[in-house]
DNA sequence: TCGATAATATCAGTGGCCTGATATAATATA
DNA sequence: TATATTATATCAGGCCACTGATATTATCGA
């Protein structure tokens, strides 16, 4: 218990889920600032390059794959409708589903976001030296499972 | 240019800034669920934490440590002040600044939450095993700066 | 077949992050 | 001293994340 409180207590830059969110924080900034120039948000830019791999899913499809629930995918579709980044229609067999296709202008923004997050990758890539990218990214994905599998 | 899309295109869970966004997401899921038995977020623990070492500081400086912008913090404080776990006063001397200390109940939430947060973080180091959390906690401070000496 | 269950979409409200803009107090400088 | 600059606080608006609640469609089982 006391041991527990002193691990909180210490400096908090050693602290692994103090330098997570710095880290995860800067980096979506960048990004942020960068895709700004082709008129994306990060998250914007992370589901329509979703569409580009599978078109044609639900919302509830795209909300399960970024780990995000129904409701703050349906927000960032309706953003993307209404900038014309996206088409939303009926499901032609599932009365329930409307299905979600990248527009030109769509497709179009996410070639120039392409380059841009790409940039940002080699950057963190860099960045983590002399560390390898792969132990780095190992170890994330394990941190998120054990939080995802606890509770 | 076409290596740089590559990169892009390959399975987004070897990607450092997927990974990333995947840990940090999943571990501020799990402490807003544990956080909520003691009324608060992640963010509002951070700062009455912060408040805790050093009171008495300002809206702007409390953003500084924060990383984030003074209205963000704004918004935070008006929360806290409203659930009545901080109070803001006028400082003594300066007249521009408002200070902000923790109440009572304010100490008392910070109690519990400090045993969940330690407790989170114990999680976090056994979820990177077999890394060395030293080593992941510094590359991650690495993105960090990184992100922020670019633009 | 009918009723229960599950899946999907969507509305409403909250919190935390941002940018842009404005008002005021403190400080530096001409 | 008077003006310009800087620091602080705060309002307004937008996006993205959440919870809670509701309506509709599919599906499964009695």
């Amino acid at each position: 218990m006391s041991s527990l409180h002193a691990l909180t207590a210490n400096d908090p830059y050693r602290m692994l889920g103090y330098a997570l969110k710095l880290a995860q924080q800067a980096l979506r900034t960048h990004l942020d600032t960068e895709l700004r120039a082709v008129g994306l948000t990060t998250p914007q830019y992370s589901v329509l390059a979703g569409l580009e791999l599978s078109a044609g899913l639900s919302n509830a499809e795209l909300a399960r794959r970024a780990f995000v629930t129904p409701q703050t995918m349906q927000a960032i579709l309706a953003t993307l409708e209404r900038a014309s980044l996206v088409e939303r229609m009926a499901h032609p067999v599932n009365g329930r589903i409307r299905t979600t296709e990248l527009t030109a202008a769509g497709r179009s923004a996410l070639r120039a976001a392409h380059e841009i997050v790409a940039n940002a990758e080699q950057l963190t890539r860099d960045a983590v030296a002399p560390s390898d990218p792969e132990t780095i990214c190992s170890a994330l994905l394990r941190i998120a499972e054990a939080m995802r599998s606890e509770v």
